[in-house]
RNA sequence: GCGGCUGUAGUUCAACGGUAGAACGCUCCCCUGUCACGGGAGAGGUAGUGGGAUCAACACCCAUCAGCCGCGCCA
């Protein structure tokens, strides 16, 4: 659009004809005057409509809130007893000159020019559109993106690469339950979606970039809760030629960095450590809170605290070891022997790290297994056949026999950095179509039937 | 899979065993300084769905569907 103006930057035309676009949001009609607020994506402005003009009076007589506007008009000073102080272009209104009505709006469901969180959220979701112009999901979703936008720009600064990896892969047994897809060329076969780029970010490793990130969609076929949901994204990293220091001190640098040109006060820096046991001591859970409840009602504080020394297995139903947080991690140096050995296996601790954040898990990670032996014995501890440890995981075996670095990453959840900046406490609020807990898609229809043509092709036959 | 809560007008809610009200929104009228403008008039719901006990239910019971919260599950 020719010489659009922004909204908030009406006050640096005072005097000047200028031209914005928007919706229509409050509409206060004086008879004689007429009053309206518009709305762009950088705010609010009154635009108003005096007496004598009267064309443009016609068009504003009509128009209705949510109708989307093309306005020409001469920025005025408000009369000083008008001048409302402190708001977005407060002292300043739109004389409007003319009016193009872009286009009209029906009556919306519900009231968007307040909080809409107390809306029941189906209505919401049905027309998430709508939900996504209030004032607080501009906000939450503007966040996220200076949140990514920020991570880029700090880890391309450490020489980071970002490279994207397979969405139809394989699937894994062990861990959550896979969201797979079924291969038409292949019939009787299906892809899985990943649950974590864990396996390509080590070949990537392997690869001989060193330093690769990924704002990364992992997937997870497990029942939703307030805090989780089918898909997250994840600040998925991971580095070469490190230990578990170097991982932690990057990424609490990363963290600082972003956090604070975001506006945030970290409690205490560098972060705290405390080692799984003495948080289960302590706080009862493997994450918590360490802000005062004074600190809880500042919105800009937040608690940051690393947690190491976690049990590498735990013992499951039917007797067996299984890992408690990656089976593709090392244990801590003093424990490898144990590990290889299968010895002494409830003592061995794991490289894990994870990154606690005013109660929530920000992120998580380790130092991997970079020799086959390592990697294979993780297996063995935990009862695979030698076969079976060819399934799973012979790719990676082999790939780890030509020459593979030290390496070990982390990652970090979005949404739930998103929560702990938001100070929202449902992870719908800081994604964009969220699904509802019974897996049914915003807006849209999914999941929903297949045409008999398709099931055909893909050599599906339903059973009831 | 289990447990709990919820489902009444467009939205948020209310009342009541005898066929539903308010606020906001919406429509129309009045108003030259409003800014969640104000004033007046009006339209709009048979109660998620199905069944049952009752002379009679939105209200009680059962089933079912949907939504939310938690548990299981979630490397």
């Amino acid at each position: 659009m020719k010489n659009r103006i922004y909204i908030k930057d009406l006050k640096d035309h005072v005097g000047k004809e200028v031209t914005i676009a928007g919706w229509v949001d409050v509409r206060r009609d004086q008879g004689k005057m007429v009053f309206f607020d518009m709305r762009d994506m950088t705010g609010k402005a009154q635009a108003i409509v005096i007496p004598n003009r009267k064309e443009v009076m016609e068009v504003a007589k009509e128009i209705r809130p949510e109708w989307v506007l093309k306005i020409i008009g001469i920025v005025n000073k408000r009369p000083d007893k008008n001048v409302k102080a402190g708001i977005l272009n407060g002292e300043v209104e739109l004389e409007v000159t003319n009016i193009e009505i872009l286009n009209k709006s029906e009556t919306l469901p519900f009231d968007i020019t307040n909080d809409t969180s107390g809306i029941n959220e189906e209505t919401r979701l049905a027309y998430r559109y709508l939900d996504l112009r209030s004032e607080r999901m501009q906000k939450n979703i503007r966040m996220r993106s200076e949140f990514v936008k920020k991570v880029r720009e700090f880890l391309f600064s450490k020489m980071f690469t970002e490279i994207e990896t397979p969405l139809l892969t394989e699937s894994t047994p062990e861990g959550s339950r896979d969201f797979v897809v079924p291969s038409r060329l292949n019939p009787g076969n299906f892809y899985a979606l990943p649950q974590s780029p864990q396996q390509y970010k080590q070949l990537l490793m392997t690869g001989g970039f060193e330093k690769y990130f990924q704002i990364a969609r992992a997937l997870r076929d497990e029942d939703l809760r307030a805090d989780r949901g089918f898909e997250h994204t994840q600040v998925d990293v991971e580095m070469s030629f490190v230990e578990m220091e170097d991982v932690m001190n990057l990424i609490e640098e990363m963290m600082t960095t972003v956090v604070e040109s975001m506006g945030f006060t970290i409690k205490q820096k560098p972060f705290p450590r405390i080692t799984h046991k003495e948080s289960i001591e302590k706080y009862g859970a493997d994450k918590f809170d360490m802000r005062t409840e004074e600190e809880k009602k500042n919105k800009n504080i937040l608690a940051y605290a690393w947690v190491v020394n976690f049990p590498f297995f735990e013992k499951i139903d039917n007797g067996k070891w299984t890992f408690t947080h990656n089976p593709f991690s090392m244990p801590i140096p003093e424990h490898v022997e144990w590990l290889i050995k299968g010895e002494n296996i409830k003592n061995i601790l794991t490289t894990q790290y994870d990154l606690v954040c005013n109660g929530y898990e920000s992120g998580g990670g380790s130092i991997r297994a970079h020799k086959p032996e390592i990697l294979k014995a993780t297996y063995k501890v935990m009862g695979y056949s030698e076969k079976e440890i060819e399934d799973r995981i012979g790719h990676m075996l082999k790939a780890f026999t030509y020459g593979v670095p030290p390496h070990g990453g982390i990652g970090l959840g979005v949404e739930r950095n998103l929560m702990n900046f938001t100070g929202e406490s449902y992870l719908r609020e800081v994604v964009a179509f969220p699904m509802t807990r019974g897996g049914k898609t915003a807006v849209m229809n999914a999941p929903k039937p297949l045409e008999e043509k398709q099931l055909k092709e893909l050599g599906i036959k339903l059973v009831k």
